[in-house]
DNA sequence: ATGAAAGCGCTAACAT
DNA sequence: ATGTTAGCGCTTTCAT
């Protein structure tokens, strides 16, 4: 691999030179910019990263954590937070963290000793402290930290009463809901939501929400259960599509038709939901943009601007599909 | 930070005996050795990454370049990958090529500069000539590549074959085929696994192949022109699941029944197509299986070990599920 | 068994 | 406008 020494020998000038123009900066006569960049030419140079690196501490890196890159809802904010930085000249580590707090530690320890420059992470465990002690910005995704750590995500509550709400509005009378896991956040919010819409009811009654656990086949037995118990139940609100999936499958197996006999409503709006039969009613997030925008904040706390907000919150859209559409003709 | 250099003054000894109880090499006495490890906890000491990378000329990482992480091919493949590769101490870049040649260029270029140990590439541009002057060892994943380059991919024409035969077997008797772009080696392949198996029928005319693209809307679209235009077509095979999807939403639009007016079948064994309904039948590939495959190779060559096998081809599994299953007994 | 010192490839004072 | 040099934090000869 040919170094700047390489360049500067070729070019006859010192290695200082060579640096000037390849970070354009400092005086360097036009005349011996030209010497020197073809030179680089010749010798198809180009520079090493790692000894930059050693140097300005910075490694134009990101990197992102995620539960499991193999959940459906993951791969879009990704993918949005990647083309950015690629953009800015970005690369990104991808981290596995199965939402356990070790290997988050883990990642985020390797990746300091990295010089990452900054990281995206979507965690339950991430504190204020632990946050601010991280000599790189740390920006949050989909769930908040507390504190003003600057975070990207959606009202969850008002989404859970949106879908909710949606699902009276089509004339449901007796609503059920598949929760999320208790440790995440926003599946307590959008219980909440829920709760909001229907805590009132004559009819409400904890047996109506039970817990899917975000997964789609854990989400199928308890729908299945619960449909053949509370066979009146006549909506149900998913806490996201994965789970929402899990009903449908549910209500298939018991034969009951959906919209007709059960209305359902998902939450993410990820592109599954448009592929299924009956097309899945969703509280659809914009996702590519909030992977788009945290990165961009990401880049800007890197670069030492200051950013004009910290809470980030996105708006949801109603997605009407068919898994509820037709309902207010029956 | 603290560094190598404080870790040596707090333990009174010099920067090369921390360096050598940091990597276990050479002499070390027992009792400094826990000096220096008392130093190390005390000052919650971590070895810096890069200024090893620089001297070492290897950086702990690997490059995985895929076409669109938010394809739903892709993410359980770098799942994969990354489980072991971060059991063998490797973090892993994540590259969108979206097939673009010069992204590809791109990222080997910006990654050759970062010392990446080595790369997993999923591409069709990739030559032999360019993996074998590339610093690093590449695996190629999903789409082989000429010479001995190693490749991790399934027999797509056997693959053809077998979806094929059994559209033929539960009685269709006259099948299309939605095959992936024409510059994408498997598709190609699967293709012509189709007419291996059909191409000698009387009923068998060119107008029976369409493209799809591998993507879902463009499948719907010609699947549709083609259900319409050919309504005898009773099993159709497409090239990959998600175009299989199409092809079920273009049954639908038409009021067709699957598997009772046609059968379908897909390639790839995507989770989705445990998701729809119905569920789709498909050639499913051990996704999970070639990614670590590819990761454990190539951790090989990065270590210098030799690989027994350059060509890695991985069973195909038929999935038979309702958007056939059925047809039988019609 | 331990230390001194060179060097990985680059950047940024500081000189000239 | 250009060159010299120290130093980023580490590993590894080479001495002792």
């Amino acid at each position: 691999m040919t170094t700047i020494k390489d360049v500067a020998k070729e070019a006859n000038v010192s290695v200082a030179t060579v640096s000037r123009v390849l970070n354009q900066s400092g005086y360097v006569n036009n005349n011996t910019k030209k010497r020197v960049e073809q030179a680089i030419e010749r010798l198809d140079y180009q520079p090493n990263s790692v000894a930059r690196s050693l140097f300005k501490k910075e490694s134009k890196t990101i990197g992102f954590i995620v539960p499991d890159i193999s959940n459906p809802f993951f791969p879009m904010l990704v993918r949005a937070a990647e083309d950015y930085l690629n953009k800015k000249g970005f690369t990104i580590i991808l981290c596995n963290s199965d939402e356990e707090i070790e290997k988050e530690q883990e990642y985020l320890n390797v990746m300091k000793q990295k010089y990452v420059d900054g990281v995206i992470a979507v965690s339950n465990h991430l504190t204020k402290e632990q946050v601010e002690s991280y000599p790189m910005p740390i920006v949050a995704l989909d769930r908040p930290i507390e504190g003003d750590i600057p975070s990207f995500s959606v009202d969850n509550r008002a989404g859970g009463v949106m879908a909710t709400e949606y699902l009276k509005e089509i004339g449901c009378r007796k609503i059920a809901h598949i929760r999320g896991p208790e440790q995440v956040l926003n599946a307590t919010e959008r219980y909440k939501g829920y709760v909001d819409v229907v805590g009132n009811e004559k009819w409400f009654s904890s047996s109506l929400v039970v817990h899917g656990e975000y997964d789609k086949k854990i989400a199928t037995q308890v729908a299945k259960k619960l449909l053949q118990e509370q066979p009146d139940i006549d909506g149900v609100f998913a806490g996201n599509d994965m789970m929402a999936l899990g009903v449908l499958k549910a209500a298939e197996e018991l034969e009951l038709h959906v919209p007709e006999d059960v209305a359902v409503i998902g939450f993410d709006g990820i592109d599954l939901t448009e592929m299924t039969s009956p097309e899945l009613s969703t509280i659809s997030q914009p996702l590519f943009d909030v992977g788009t925008k945290a990165a961009m904040a990401l880049v800007d706390m890197i670069q030492g601007r200051n950013l004009s907000e910290t809470k980030n919150l996105f708006p949801l859209t109603l997605m009407k599909r068919q898994s509820t559409i037709f309902r207010k003709e029956v």
